[in-house]
DNA sequence: TATTTATAAAAAATCGATTTTTATTGACGC
DNA sequence: GCGTCAATAAAAATCGATTTTTTATAAATA
């Protein structure tokens, strides 16, 4: 009983329930919008002193980032963002339409009507939001989860999650000037057109079609202007 | 210029480069072989004493087995060994039966005559050998590896690796008794011999039976002595 | 001049102690 | 009796300082 309830809280637990996790969620979202570019070195004592943090909690916190493989680590040369390539951006695409076109088909196989009513439900709340909006990124991951929940395997969805991030940052990297000519809704709306009518063989033509489209935006930019060095 | 060359080294470091990394190798190990049960509390004070080093040193290690999913953390409430269960062992063997076959069909489709003469070497390299062998895990792991390998996608190698390992400690949950009527080293010739006859639907199909069954003789054992609490 | 070797500076890794949070237990009131 | 609350014990999280290793720099040798 000691805080009273109308003072201010310290400024950096956003939400976190420990100050390792509030700087893994930093350091996370930093990575993933290339604030810190891929292959950057993450200099442990100068990161400390950036959060006020001592540096068992950075280096705890960069471990995690392991986890999600958007830090390596190496042995007595500490940390470092991991690299990316429009080699890397290819086979993460690849892997991630084999891996959703996978659990796509199995989710048209094995979902029922509540699954099906989910999938509509969460692409029509990305209808009144663009890309750029503040709640889109989390709208549009909601729609691609929701969409292959029903596929039954929680080890797939894990991965899944993995992918997505990683393209989370070469979408960052290639948001250097306003998408052009791409309607994503569109794109989606047959997606999910094509699913509810179970059309498996439609459905996963549409959703590679989908993350080709995603790859082959973000390798344009990156050859103009991403710049992954520093 | 303190230490002199003749002097015993330091008991821990097996082959590690620091610590940290000597200390997750152990936990590691002993996760797999389920001396660290599943769902056990991992105590940090308990760990650091065992180790004979520091509790960040345990912490550190501990965030990094995160990463391969065979730790949980939770903020506040310390570490504990992933839970295990016949859920998850479906799940997780569903998910393995989809990857590779996924990755076998392309490495048939890709892979040229190195590739085939590796798969045929690493195969006989395991001829002399039986489970139980102290070498024989390596060497099964390198095959499945480079029956694979050619599928040219890093990242489906990576869950590969992850589901390979989560399911080695299913094993040792299973090991207790000899493992019975099972001619592993047919089942593996028949894979072989499907794969380089560029036989994709055979090869998958014989390569899903080859991870059902070492599923199903983990469940048997599961039931009979398997206790995941303590 | 190129390669090595010594030296100094920087950074990573590690530790032991301190602070904070959670879990436990027993008293108290309903 | 049962749930609530406070005091205490245990464990997790965090810090600041120390030790070890690597990297950068400069001198020395061939």
């Amino acid at each position: 009983m000691q805080r009273t309830p109308s003072l201010p809280e310290e400024p950096d637990r956003l939400g976190a329930r420990s100050l390792t996790s509030a700087v893994f969620a930093s350091l996370k979202a930093e990575i993933l919008a290339c604030t810190l570019a891929p292959d950057e070195k993450l200099h442990i004592g100068n990161l400390a002193k950036r959060f006020n943090v001592s540096i068992a909690a950075v280096r705890e916190a960069l471990s995690r980032l392991v986890a999600d493989g958007l830090v390596v680590a190496r042995d007595q040369q500490g940390f470092r963002v991991s690299p990316a390539s429009i080699g890397d951006l290819s086979d993460l695409t690849q892997t991630r339409i084999e891996i959703e076109c996978l659990a796509l088909r199995r989710a048209i196989e094995r979902g029922g009507a509540d699954w099906a009513e989910q999938v509509e439900s969460a692409w029509r709340a990305m209808l009144d939001h663009r890309p750029g909006d503040d709640e889109w990124p989390a709208l549009h991951e909601r729609f691609h989860v929701t969409l292959i929940s029903a596929c039954g395997l929680d080890w797939l969805m894990r991965f899944r999650s993995v992918l997505f991030e990683q393209t989370e940052r070469y979408r960052a990297l290639s948001r250097t000037r306003a998408t052009p000519t791409r309607d994503i809704h569109v794109e989606h709306h047959a997606i999910v057109e094509a699913t509810l009518a179970r059309d498996a063989d439609k459905a996963t033509e549409l959703l590679t079609a989908h993350f080709a489209r995603t790859r082959d935006l973000a390798i344009k930019n990156y050859t103009n202007h991403g710049d992954t060095s520093r």
